[in-house]
RNA sequence: GGACGUGUAGCUCAGGUGGUUAGAGCGUUACGUUGACAUCGUAAAGGUCGCAAGUUCGAGUCUUGCCACGUCCA
């Protein structure tokens, strides 16, 4: 027997142990169903689990569970990421706390604190995901850093090197001083503020008494100049292209050159090129082989190419000196505000200084191209299609991807130097010692890259990486490609186009079919949910305080077509009533002892209720799996709900009761299936929305060997009965008209009324009698009887079907007011007659609208005119 | 500056291919409830579908322009 109420938050834990008892959720690579495969974003193994994971996780879950119970072998594959940059900053936090760099350490010791961290402290999330019911198979856990993923890292990397795809190169690349490593440009936020525009002048070399003047925001950077460009047509400065101007304070002589960079409708149309610190100067300086002055070190601050006084100085502490030295000078001119964005990085919220480094590159548009066709040509979809736009236009402008890092914690770089810097790019050491032997032609000693890659490089693999990839695995033959993956649209650039291109290079194959792109999750008001605001909600505490299902639920019915989702703690207060509410549809199921897993025959069924909501169910599933196709996981979750709610628990057991409450006993025995067998198809239907809820009633209401989470969807297209459905939802509006009724004339709601009909055909009384009792119960009367001849005085009157209803309330019935309601209901039914007639009469309508829409309009004006004639004629027997 | 998206009830959103008097949830209001459920029921009120033109017999739906907001990229 179910209790009196379900605690969610204290059953849940026990469900999803008996699911993990059972191994309910291991894939059978043996079995000879159909594969449907995802692979999880894998979360950050620092991370804790937020709201945004929670959706994404939801709506995996759901897709996993539903295609299970359609039949399909599924593999969910869970992991995490070992986020190189966060998991190195978290352990050298750690260790700050005992007053230990990790230069103390060393590398070696380094990397073994970070193990020992990972053991005792990573991974929270996974128990996290867990706890939202995640049906992964958790014996598959991986780990970027596992040594099968690793191996995987470093043959693509040897693989590409040898295929020219990877190179070293000195470039600029975004240096983050902080960290002092390099990060790709994703990595950088751009963020606005209004700076400063400073205007100075540049003298002309042996001729002081001309000059160039130039705006820049960052002055201090002038040691590194090496050219001024103009735009090659700009009569202010054609004659001294060629010539030389002098650097203020260093007086060193630089080049004026014509170039395109150069606006001459912007500022004084002159600008100063700092090859070294600016990536369009770089540009600028390569066409014109400008040289590179670089002006800092690793921690960002000013080195032995400046003047002495600046050196150890950052820049900003330079630059109101540099300043003030050209203003004594007597080449100042002016500022101006200058609204402009400044790079930082996005993990260490520092000013990211453009740096002239060896780093280490991937040739991303050769990639790029490959990625883009299978998109083109449909082997990988996005959906919201949308979305194709935006990862074609990023593929078309797609720059060199910077993937080395100067971090410890990470793949190390597959790369040995010889005595002589000569490269061998090897899988192992013993490969690279045995190819310098050979190049060299005697052992020699090697010396191994320090860099460690960027973490995306291996999460660009994780598709197939994951199933054992570079090895033959049957998991591989059978779950790869992918089925489908989910992600935020958020990581579209770091991590799917990554794969993209990742999985056509080292596959030839795409990594997934589908690729869904869900929205963000805001808090009530449609703001980002952000620490700073403390806006945040915590779906663990929701869990504990209303149950994973109400969360789960209240994420679900919003999250469609790559919309965002609103959270707020009212939503999952709201769908734990949902959760309620079922449970306590069971409950009234089996207290009135609903037959479970019972094996119905649909000739079984003789009431019109039954028949009606088993038509209901079935459509129902019908639309759900509709809506799954598409990943409208929000037409999925408001079908269910309103089926739920409205249909089975409204309508459904409301008009039932009378029937338990009688002495039909093949009426009672018959429903007593149904019920049973409709609440069984409910559970199915909603499991992969709401799993612990589900289970546990399926659980408790009998003893079976089966879990829910093991069932087959449910198919009832033999129990569709449209003709007797569209009967019953005859009865469901004559019940509402009365009640409307009662309600506008103030019939008491427990009283009892008595109706009669008019002018109603035999299929209309055959439905009336045959639903009798649920008439009688859910209108609250207590006779239906052909009304007699003769006037009813004092009688309200409506018109359902077709038929004229009287409710004869002499005395109760107060005869303006319901002169007035018939008024009003006229005027409604004139209004509309009117628009229709309207039409009709219209001759280019009648000549040029389809057939079927005017047939269609011609049959409601015959219906309303019907209606209004026997309002009519009440209305004048009122007086 | 470029690209994409959004604008429908107080709030959050549905409204394939144009065809009834535009729907739901929450909220609001009124009434109700000792036999599944106050974690409830019944009913009601509430919208000139951002603005303006156009196409059409017919526009929330298509086209163009404008306005407002949002996101990404520079």
């Amino acid at each position: 027997m179910l209790d009196k109420s379900y605690n969610a938050p204290e059953r849940e834990q026990d469900i999803a142990s008996k699911w993990q008892e059972k191994n309910l959720f291991a894939c059978h690579p043996e079995s000879n169903k159909p594969p449907f495969s995802i692979v999880i974003p894998p979360p950050n193994v620092t991370g804790n689990l937020h709201i945004g994971h929670a959706l994404n996780y939801t709506l995996q879950d759901v897709m996993c569970r539903f295609k299970r119970m359609m039949g399909f072998d599924v593999l969910w594959q869970p992991g995490t990421d070992h986020a190189g940059i966060a998991t190195q900053m978290v352990v050298e936090r750690m260790l700050a706390k005992e007053g230990i760099s990790r230069h103390d350490l060393g590398r070696e010791k380094f990397l073994e604190k970070v193990w020992e961290w990972k053991a005792k402290s990573g991974g929270q999330i996974v128990h996290q995901l867990k706890r939202l019911g995640s049906s992964c198979d958790w014996s598959r856990e991986r780990f970027t850093m596992d040594e099968g993923l690793s191996r995987a890292v470093r043959k693509i990397f040897v693989k590409m090197y040898k295929d020219g795809l990877i190179y070293k190169d000195k470039r600029l690349v975004n240096w983050d001083p902080k960290l002092q490593t390099a990060i790709s440009d994703l990595e950088v936020v751009q963020k606005e503020t209004v700076g400063k525009m400073w205007y100075f002048k540049y003298p002309v070399e042996n001729n002081p008494s001309e000059f160039i003047m130039v705006g820049t925001t960052r002055p201090e950077t002038l040691f590194g100049d090496t050219a001024v460009a103009v735009s090659a047509d700009d009569e202010r400065y054609k004659h001294l292209i060629g010539k030389n101007v002098l650097i203020p304070i260093i007086n060193k002589p630089i080049p004026v050159v014509a170039d395109e960079h150069a606006d001459p409708t912007k500022g004084t149309g002159a600008v100063k090129i700092t090859p070294a610190h600016d990536f369009n100067d770089f540009e600028v300086g390569k066409r014109h082989n400008l040289p590179l002055v670089n002006l800092l070190d690793q921690y960002a601050r000013l080195n032995e190419n400046v003047p002495e006084k600046y050196r150890g100085m950052t820049p900003l502490e330079a630059r109101p000196l540099v300043l003030e030295e050209i203003q004594n000078l007597g080449l100042y001119d002016h500022e101006e505000p200058n609204p402009m964005t400044i790079p930082h990085g996005d993990r260490t919220d520092v000013v990211i200084e453009p740096w002239l480094t060896d780093q280490w590159f991937v040739n991303a548009k050769k990639l790029a191209v490959a990625a883009m066709d299978a998109v083109k040509s449909g082997e990988t979809q996005f959906v919201p299609k949308v979305w194709e736009k935006t990862y074609f236009e990023w593929m078309n402008n797609i720059q060199p991807w910077c993937i080395s890092r100067q971090l410890w914690w990470g793949h190390q770089v597959p790369v040995w130097y010889g005595p002589d810097k000569t490269v061998f790019c090897e899988e192992t050491e013993e490969e690279a010692l045995a190819a310098a032997e050979k190049h060299y032609g005697k052992k020699v000693e090697l010396v191994r890259d320090t860099d460690v890659l960027d973490t995306w490089f291996s999460s660009g693999l994780w598709a197939f990486s994951t199933l054992g990839w570079p090895d033959e695995t049957e998991h591989l033959k059978k779950y790869y490609p992918t089925s489908l993956l989910i992600t935020g649209f958020d990581i579209i650039f770091f991590w799917v186009a990554r794969m993209m291109m990742m999985s056509m290079y080292a596959m030839k194959q795409v990594p997934f079919r589908h690729i869904h792109l869900h929205g963000l999750v805001r808090d009530e008001k449609g703001q980002k949910m952000s620490k700073s605001k403390g806006n945040g909600i915590d779906p663990l505490l929701m869990c504990d305080k209303y149950g994973a299902d109400a969360l789960r639920f209240s994420l679900l019915i919003q999250a469609g077509s790559g919309r965002d989702v609103l959270m707020g703690e009212s939503r999952v207060e709201s769908y734990r009533n949902f959760v309620t509410k079922i449970w306590n549809a069971a409950r009234f199921c089996e207290m009135n002892q609903a037959v479970f897993g019972a094996d119905l025959k649909p000739e079984e069924v003789k009431q019109p209720v039954n028949k009606w909501i088993l038509t209901k169910a079935g459509q129902t599933a019908k639309e759900i799996e509709k809506a799954l196709d598409v990943y409208a996981f929000n037409d999925a979750s408001n079908t269910l709900y309103h089926f739920i709610w409205g249909t089975f628990c409204d309508w459904y057991l409301e008009a039932v009761k009378p029937i338990f409450y009688g002495n039909d006993e093949a009426a009672i025995s018959e429903t007593r299936k149904v019920a049973g067998f409709v609440l069984e198809a409910l559970l199915k239907m909603a499991h992969p929305f709401i799993p612990f809820v589900t289970e546990e009633i399926w659980d408790k209401t009998t003893k079976r060997s089966e879990m829910l989470a093991e069932t087959k969807w449910p198919d009832l297209k033999d129990f569709e009965d449209e003709k007797a459905s569209a009967s019953f939802e005859k009865i469901i509006e004559f019940v509402t008209a009365v009640r409307s009724a009662r309600v506008e004339v103030n019939v008491p709601p427990s009283a009892k009324i008595s109706v009669f009909l008019k002018d109603a055909n035999d299929a209309q009384w055959e439905a009336i009698r045959a639903n009798e009792a649920t008439l009688f119960a859910l209108a609250k009367l207590e006779k239906i009887e052909v009304a007699p001849a003769g006037e009813i005085t004092g009688a309200i009157t409506l018109v359902v079907d077709g038929m004229t209803v009287l409710i004869p309330l002499t005395g109760i019935i107060d005869i303006p007011k319901e002169k007035e309601r018939l008024n009003k209901e006229i005027a409604n039914l004139s209004g509309f007659a009117d628009r229709l007639k309207g039409q009709l009469s219209n001759k280019a309508f009648v000549d040029k609208a389809p057939a079927a829409v005017i047939e269609d309009k011609r049959n409601k004006l015959s219906e309303t005119e019907t209606a209004l004639t026997k309002l009519q004629e009440t209305l004048s027997k009122l007086g």
